[in-house]
DNA sequence: ATGATTATTCGAAAAAATCTGATAAATATT
DNA sequence: AATATTTATCAGATTTTTTCGAATAATCAT
């Protein structure tokens, strides 16, 4: 890493650059102008370039010293949020949890998940978003949420910054309404050949298993229908339009009302739930306890 | 204002917050452990809130200090940023100019205004964005953009950060193919009653302006048609789908070719293109050309 | 219990920032 | 044209801040 940057001097800088002259930041600052001007110099003489060249009496940027104030203007102003924020009373008393659930997966898994950090015995405010994963991402590395709830780990290419946590696998089961489960129950798997079959979409990670798991067996569904949404899917299969994969975690759920059978077991396949954060060591003390609950099991 | 945020210390924090304890941040900074201590207890002294709690023989970032790392992410990785742009060579080269321009603006106006940075001593490098006039606003809000040009100034909310300049205001006058000027040319400009006309969509001030000129003298044109892109609505003109309107900058041009002639002035309409900018002493060298280029004519 | 690790406190030493006084260049004033 | 004013900067003394060394208290592992 290059030697650190002094943010007096760059404040001093950007006084400089808004108030048009040393004099006038000087001023403002409450300082003299000599300090001022030697602190800049400093500034240029670590970086090793000009930011002011003087011009008559004045001063004006260099290109280098504008684009130095851009990124100058977004760092103080951040400083200044910061300041505000600080001052904010009542921040102490509520613990903040920022968590982003991808789309695809399933609502009641993402409660289980999330159910250690409301059990602290602090008091927590969840903050809950929904969203593509690659935008959840994104939001993560921009720091505006804590943690991510997805059906995958982070990608190989964000590991330098982004870490994963598995938290919980589970087996995937077939599930139907009582009509169809009599008509395909015998002989399962095997009986799924050409049985109408709900699926997830291709941006869910268990859609490629289940194919997989399909192809190897020979067996060729009708695939009546594709979704996004976990609980869509759900609600379809529960009004008899096909058979649908389901984590066996909601099996009971699922059964308990009496409008839905359990066909069988996918073998082999297993959907997975992953916690992504920024890899730091103090975690989030919520974040933490999420993970720490998904190990202790 | 606050008094002033230690960024030195913040960074301490920071480095802590990430290392996980001070033991360790100190090691990376090639420091003490009692002065990275010391200075973060300044820290939260000035602040009035700790950051950080002991728990066992470690520490607990704190609600506050969750909230302070998230800022101090932003704010040092902009600080690295920053540096690096600063080790580039070849900055000091070209002047690099950052503008927006308005989609309502005719494009060759636009090349006008920025003639003069263009015609600088240095080196201009110019980077053009067209889009939304908010978005651009927005754009020049987070200093992604140096300039943007548009048919109107920045609205009252935004006087404080931004700065609006009258670049240039022209006449607006009514143009149209040999055919349709023969016909609708005596009496102009009442003989524009049910003429077919062309006119810049809603969201263009023009639009609203040259309704009311028509309105005041109780005309009624037949409008065949909207259009965003100035140029699409001269192309319509040109191909006689109807009289149209441009402003008298484009006199010249438009008539040269011998296809187009003019109809009339629209008395007491003007078109007006102003430049806004981050309001700052220090103005691009660039920005500074445009606009006293414009207060010189 | 003992030894190792971690954060913190205190006072001295080192480093950095700031001020006072003075100089040089450019512009404004007379 | 001569003079005064404004602006930036330099040099040295002074103040403030940062840093370190030594010592202490608390916690954890063995």
């Amino acid at each position: 890493m290059l030697s650190d940057l002094n943010y007096k001097h760059l404040h001093y800088f950007w006084a400089v650059a808004r108030a048009g002259s040393v004099t006038a930041a000087a001023r403002q600052l409450g300082m003299t102008a000599q300090t001022v001007s030697g602190q800049i110099s400093r500034l240029e003489q670590h970086i090793g370039r000009a930011l002011f060249t003087q011009q008559g009496r004045g001063l004006v940027l260099t290109e280098a010293g504008r684009m130095a104030l851009g990124y100058a203007d977004r760092i103080f102003q951040l400083g200044e949020e910061l300041q505000e924020m600080l001052a904010d009373e009542q921040l102490d008393h509520t613990l903040r949890l920022s968590s982003g659930i991808s789309d695809v997966l399933p609502k009641s898994i993402a409660y289980r998940l999330l159910q250690p950090a409301l059990a602290l015995p602090q008091r927590v405010r969840l903050h809950c978003t929904e969203g593509a994963f690659d935008q959840l991402l994104h939001e993560l590395s921009s720091h505006s949420l804590d943690l991510v709830l997805a059906d995958r780990p982070a990608p190989a290419a964000a590991q330098q910054t982004l870490q994963s946590y598995l938290l919980a696998r589970c087996p995937v089961m077939i599930f139907a309404t009582p009509a169809l489960a009599e008509r395909y129950q015998s002989g399962f798997p095997h009986s799924l050949q050409r049985a109408p079959l709900l699926l997830p979409s291709r941006d869910n990670v268990l859609r490629g298993q289940l194919e997989h798991w399909l192809d190897e067996r020979g067996i060729r569904p009708d695939i009546v229908g594709e979704f996004k949404d976990g609980a869509l899917l759900h609600t379809f299969g529960e009004q008899g339009a096909g058979l649908f994969p389901a984590p066996a975690f909601a099996a009971s759920d699922i059964t308990g009302s009496g409008k839905l059978c359990l066909l069988g077991l996918v073998e082999g396949v297993e959907e997975q739930y992953y916690a992504i954060a920024n890899r730091r060591k103090l975690q989030h003390t919520a974040v933490q306890a999420i993970i720490q609950h998904a190990e202790s099991e």
